[in-house]
RNA sequence: GUCUCCGUAGCUCAGCAGGAUAGAGCAUUCGCCUCCUAAGCGAAAGGCCGCGCGUUCGAAUCGCGCCGGGGACGCCA
């Protein structure tokens, strides 16, 4: 039983109010030195009839204190309370220090299945920064949702199929000087590039791609084999930036799998009578639930993402049994998801509540927009170097000594990076800027991790300490804020989950960095008083312990030195 | 035009199952390394929480209406 059910046993008689009510009542000071928790009054003078100041003084006067407060007392029509902060440390620093690298983590989600549909890139085309969000929000919910004890799948919806294949081939046929395997993305774009160019003098190219997608479609060996190559040495590619940023995927299944997938779903809506002929297309009526129609095969006979995407959700409840599916995609697909989700309920598939569109906002140039035509794009590559770059100077001026700056700056540039997405709601737009992206200043992943690789320094140099201490020793203000802040860990853990917001990881492990520096600075860790000493080690152990157990949920590394 | 999301300090953002003086970071100004990593800590300054009405004992938080911005709106994904 945790404190506020405590208190709201105790409080129930006295007020003649349910415990679960006074549960949700009870709250948690934003003033620390208001208390820990606090019992608005308000709330009970209408049925007491009294000013809800009189009603604080006398609960505070008539309430006897539970066990493990210290105090309450009334503050005009607040009642406020205090914990045993001894007993509170040593309660959570023996939990942090005795699970580990589990801390944070739970058994809640044992038994079920979370799949998330994330980054989901093209074939043959750059692995581009506005690809981040994606990629960064779906693995660390990836990783959340495994650390609730989720069986978890993660699926990289490729974007492999489409007649910008034959184009593909085409150029490649053309102008190719080698085997395909050897062509790097970059070539490969450069390639698509050339074609559209090319293909604006002679359009018969145009004619040439098509051909040349439609033997894709039959099977025709060559045309097959190139294909398969073009996708084999993308995904060869994209696999070493996706390694560098902790981003694992269990399925790559793309547009391609669901080729042979889709004619069921179609003639199952039109069996049922769910879709219908116009203008050609065969397509959903939405407009009883004020959406335009969904589209499910277009009036040239081919299919559509929205057929795609009924196929593979439909694959997917077969196959893996979720509980939850979640795609996380920008926004701008808003209605396409609510279309898609609509058109799953008509269908009768009353697992569509549990499917989820995890949406993120716009990723722009300062200034311009990206194009894979026009050859405006931004390698994702190329922002992670950049900042791994830059890392690797402040390292080489802060910690001349250090003997593998290289990795250290390795993890602490993608860090930085990835951290600029999870940091904020996914609803924000990002704008980038290398001003802003090289900023490793403030609320950075670079703070947090030098936080814990000073926690670490610390610990080292500490050397052996002993296994007990004594946590009531830490009741100097530092101490209980980071504390409080370490206790918290858990519950935003769950809260990031069951709100798809890994920021709330991140500002969790930021609060906490926050704390230790200010412990840091206002508390000497190493004290000359041994038995102070190693309750201050236990809770320099605990913070390591948490900011790495965070870092590690949103796919950052936490290097011990930099 | 319709639907939808957003609007909090100069900038970027927390806070929004309503509660006690609205919080951070960046930028600006000023302090702090003879001691555990100064990628740190502290301080100053900076706000009609877009506007109005309503619900409530109480609204940045909930509802409605405006204003401003993003996005989507039938054969791209």
């Amino acid at each position: 039983m945790d404190s506020v059910h405590i208190l709201a046993a105790a409080l129930s008689p006295l007020c003649g109010v349910d415990e679960a009510s006074l549960c949700d009542w009870i709250e948690v000071p934003k003033n620390t030195e208001m208390g820990d928790y606090a019992f608005p009054c308000f709330r009970l003078s209408k049925t007491l009839r009294k000013a809800p100041n009189a009603i604080a003084a006398e609960l505070a006067e008539k309430l006897e204190l539970p066990a493990g407060f210290t105090k309450c007392e009334a503050v005009g029509p607040y009642l406020n309370f205090f914990t045993d902060k001894g007993a509170v440390a040593d309660t959570v620093l023996s939990r942090v220090l005795k699970e580990g690298d589990a801390y944070g983590h739970s058994t809640e989600g044992s038994g079920k299945t979370v799949c998330v549909e994330y980054s989901s890139i093209n074939i043959a085309k750059p692995f581009g920064f506005h690809h981040l969000p994606s990629t960064a929000i779906g693995n660390a919910l990836y990783r959340i949702y495994k650390a609730l004890g989720y069986h978890t799948v993660g699926i990289n919806h490729l974007g492999d199929w489409g007649t910008q294949f034959g184009k593909m081939i085409t150029a490649y046929k053309l102008w190719g000087d080698k085997p395909v395997d050897d062509y790097s993305i970059r070539e490969l774009v450069a390639l698509y590039v050339r074609f559209h160019e090319e293909a604006e003098q002679d359009p018969s190219l145009n004619d040439t791609a098509r051909a040349w997608f439609h033997k894709i479609e039959q099977g025709d060996p060559e045309a097959h084999m190139l294909w398969e190559k073009m996708k084999d040495s993308t995904i060869r590619e994209v696999k070493v930036t996706y390694k560098r940023m902790g981003v694992e995927f269990d399925s790559w299944n793309g547009e391609a799998f669901y080729e042979d997938k889709m004619q069921p779903i179609i003639d199952e809506l039109r069996d049922k009578g769910i879709s219908k002929v116009d203008q050609g297309a065969q397509i959903v009526d939405l407009s009883e639930w004020n959406m335009p129609p969904c589209i499910i095969v277009k009036s040239d006979g081919s299919t559509i993402y929205a057929t795609r995407d009924l196929a593979a959700a439909c694959y997917r409840k077969a196959t893996y049994d979720f509980t939850k599916l979640l795609y996380v995609v920008a926004y701008q697909q808003d209605l396409h998801f609510k279309q898609f989700f609509k058109v799953l309920e008509l269908m009768g598939r009353d697992w569509v509540k549990d499917c989820v569109h995890v949406n993120f906002g716009m990723v722009s140039m300062e200034g311009g927009s990206f194009s894979t035509r026009g050859g405006k794009v931004l390698y994702l590559d190329d922002v992670l170097d950049a900042a791994v770059e830059k890392t690797y100077d402040i390292i080489c001026e802060k910690s001349p000594d250090l003997a593998d700056k290289r990795s250290a700056a390795e993890a602490v540039g993608v860090g930085a990076i990835l951290w600029s997405v999870l940091y904020n709601s996914r609803i924000k737009d990002v704008t980038f800027s290398w001003d802003k992206v090289l900023n490793f200043d403030g609320e950075t992943a670079p703070y947090v991790q030098y936080t814990h690789a000073r926690s670490c320094s610390v610990l080292r140099k500490a050397g052996e300490r002993p296994a007990s201490f004594d946590a009531s020793l830490l009741n100097d203000p530092e101490s209980t804020a980071l504390l409080k802040a370490i206790a918290a860990f858990p519950e935003a853990v769950r809260s990031a989950a069951e709100k798809y917001e890994p920021y709330v990881v991140a500002r969790s492990i930021m609060q906490i960095a926050n704390a230790f520096n200010r412990f840091y600075y206002e508390q000497r860790i190493m004290a000359d008083d041994e038995v102070v000493r190693a309750a201050r080690l236990a809770l320099c152990d605990a913070t390591r312990q948490t900011l790495k157990n965070g870092l590690n949920l949103l796919g950052l590394s936490a290097p011990e030195r930099m």
